[in-house]
DNA sequence: TTCTAGATTTGGATCAATCCAAAAGAACAA
DNA sequence: TTGTTCTTTTGGATTGATCCAAATCTAGAA
């Protein structure tokens, strides 16, 4: 609907808190007291105020506002890979529960180089954001984090982190993940459970092989066989393969996330063997396509969209009280079992209800 | 690594530019000079005001610079969600481009709600950005488009576009995708060729209905069934499965987008059908997935990640030149052929490289 | 040496808000 | 009427940069 504009403002452009204070009568002042809704203005003042506002066609300049307050109501996200469904999930989850805050985000994706990750966070501090939300590249400094405190720029790490330990966190509980995947296996039989997957040295693969070994290790199973350097369906594909003709083959792999159990389903049909029945497959997220599958992965749901959205309650929290304790909000998953480990269910593929529209 | 503070700001906190100029024995403006890489100053003087620039710690302040200039380097994506991979690629897309030029960018996710739209808009707009790109939620109001223009905003619409002609725009060609699909149909052999999909009255999907039409007609096919209102996996999978039923069933479908093209052959499946040879099926995007599944979807590549380029190049030029002609930047899609229309290639998947990679 | 054109540099006004201490107004008791 | 307290309102300073017209500083020419 065009509005047409009440007093096409001025000849530059564009309405100022003068202009309102003038039309209605009041101070500057007054009107910064309405607009910030304090209490302090008298109700007739109030409206009145208002009304000017919307006689006027006024926006509120933010900038202007910042500049002064030193507040933005701005927040800076940094994924390493934002074309990953979990990160737009996990994206998803912060922007809804920043919306509510009247927040809004600059979201930049590192493509995992932490020089590029270096000028974004450099960028949005220039920006004069208010806080930032980072899931830190893969070879980040750990003295990234006293940097950031250095410069009194709130940050929350999301889903990995470096640093020493008081720091603002929000993850998932990635040792407990594999704990239950490898629990489910052995309640299955299986003795021989191999972990395909972690690319480098990042807390979110060290937590999850060191659920790999501890769990091995108290269920008394000797055969214990990782692969590192694996992250890709690629990988995944030549490595599942790799391993089946070693002496003994693995009865079961638990990959590093979704995709690399993608690729190791492809590889095991590729030699002609049966995922599920020659070898079990689970998978770590729960992407949605995990129950697309042929057949549907059993996968542990990690909650990206949650998890974004504890991030970011945390970093708002981290804002109002900069001070306050560092938290770390961990939380647990959930062992989402289909039929890639033997199991056949009597249903073939239940659809589950999703928001996940179509592109266009 | 810990930067230790040089002159650790006075009380307050930030060094400013008269900080600077005081120390390197020049004025602000010289200064703002040297910032803005103006060709004005002199060498000597560059350097001097560089160096000073170092030693204080200076961090531009592009809040302060944005009031005076109304220019912020600062832009809004809106998307309708977020979750779904082909805007993640999209925003990839979108990113890289803009880091290039030093431009940062906001985004949020609609959720397909215009009131969401609306107020993200307006928050955008408060924050002064220099331009929009908008993937425009479904029943959004066709006068949108004006009252940004009214705003003064510049704004590029992707993937769908509302509104009267002259407007910048930058999607794929998806009448020539839809075209491209039923021509490889129809050089295969198929008489009856269906269609799955489109949600709602959205330019996107009215272009692929006309494609779908207008291919049939030039091929003088006869048998036409076009589905609406399927847009995700479930729906394929339920709609799949009705269509079979009829007599006669199609030979072969086209879907809307990649979801849908899953659950139809989910679909099949569970009817006991095989899919590329009981019936074709043809996606549209050419998700990562694509080629996952079993049979390896064919599908029309849109690459969204180029088309995410596209757009931030467009509003760019559109910042520089506001008043410029209008310019809509249309990309031809590719038919991707793989196992799901019965063309059975001799290699069974050939992963190809991406640089997708995993969470955490 | 003086003049002039060109290259540098500068100070004051400005952008649009917030902050804050002080002023004004209202309400009530002495 | 005056004093006191509480509620509202206000103007001037401030935030940190850019803009712009004017001032200053070169060199080279006259």
């Amino acid at each position: 609907m065009a509005t047409d504009n009440p007093t096409t403002n001025r000849d530059n452009g564009s309405v100022t808190l003068q202009d309102i204070a003038a039309h209605a009568g009041v101070s500057r002042s007054t009107v910064s007291l309405v607009l910030r809704e304090s209490p302090l203005v008298a109700d007739a003042t109030r409206d009145k105020v208002r009304q000017a506002i919307k006689t006027l066609g006024y926006v509120y300049n933010r900038g202007a506002a910042a500049l002064r307050s030193s507040r933005t109501s701005t927040l800076g996200v940094v994924v390493y890979d934002i074309a990953n469904p979990f990160f737009g999930a996990m994206v998803a989850g912060i922007d809804a529960a920043l919306h509510r805050e009247g927040y809004v985000s600059f979201l930049a994706n590192s493509e995992d180089s932490t020089e590029r990750q270096q000028r974004f966070l450099e960028r949005m501090r220039e920006h004069r954001v208010d806080g930032i939300l980072l899931c830190p590249a893969e070879a980040t400094d750990p003295g990234l984090v006293d940097t950031l405190a250095e410069w009194g720029m709130p940050c929350i790490q999301v889903l990995r982190h470096v640093g020493q330990a008081p720091f603002d966190y929000a993850g998932t509980d990635f040792r407990l993940g594999v704990r239950q995947a490898i629990d489910h296996l052995v309640a299955l039989g299986h003795q021989r459970i191999a972990f395909l997957g972690g690319h480098a040295e990042h807390s979110a693969t060290r937590e999850r092989w060191q659920g790999y070994r501890e769990s091995l290790e108290r269920h008394g199973l000797s055969y214990q066989r990782l692969l590192r350097a694996t992250v890709t369906r690629r990988d995944g594909f030549a490595l599942i393969q790799q391993l089946m003709a070693e002496t003994p083959p693995p009865s079961a792999v638990v990959c590093h996330n979704d995709l690399v159990a993608f690729g190791a389903i492809l590889g095991l049909k590729r030699m002609g063997l049966e995922p599920g029945t020659d070898c079990s497959v689970i998978g770590t997220d729960d992407v949605e396509e995990a129950e697309l599958g042929d057949p549907a992965l059993t996968s542990v749901a990690t909650h990206p969209y949650a998890i974004g959205e504890e991030a970011a309650r945390l970093a708002l929290r981290r804002i109002d009280d900069p001070d306050g304790a560092r938290e770390q909000v961990v939380l647990s998953p959930r062992l989402q079992v289909r039929q890639s480990c033997g199991t056949k269910s009597p249903r073939t593929s239940r659809l589950t209800s999703t928001t996940q529209g179509s592109p266009a």
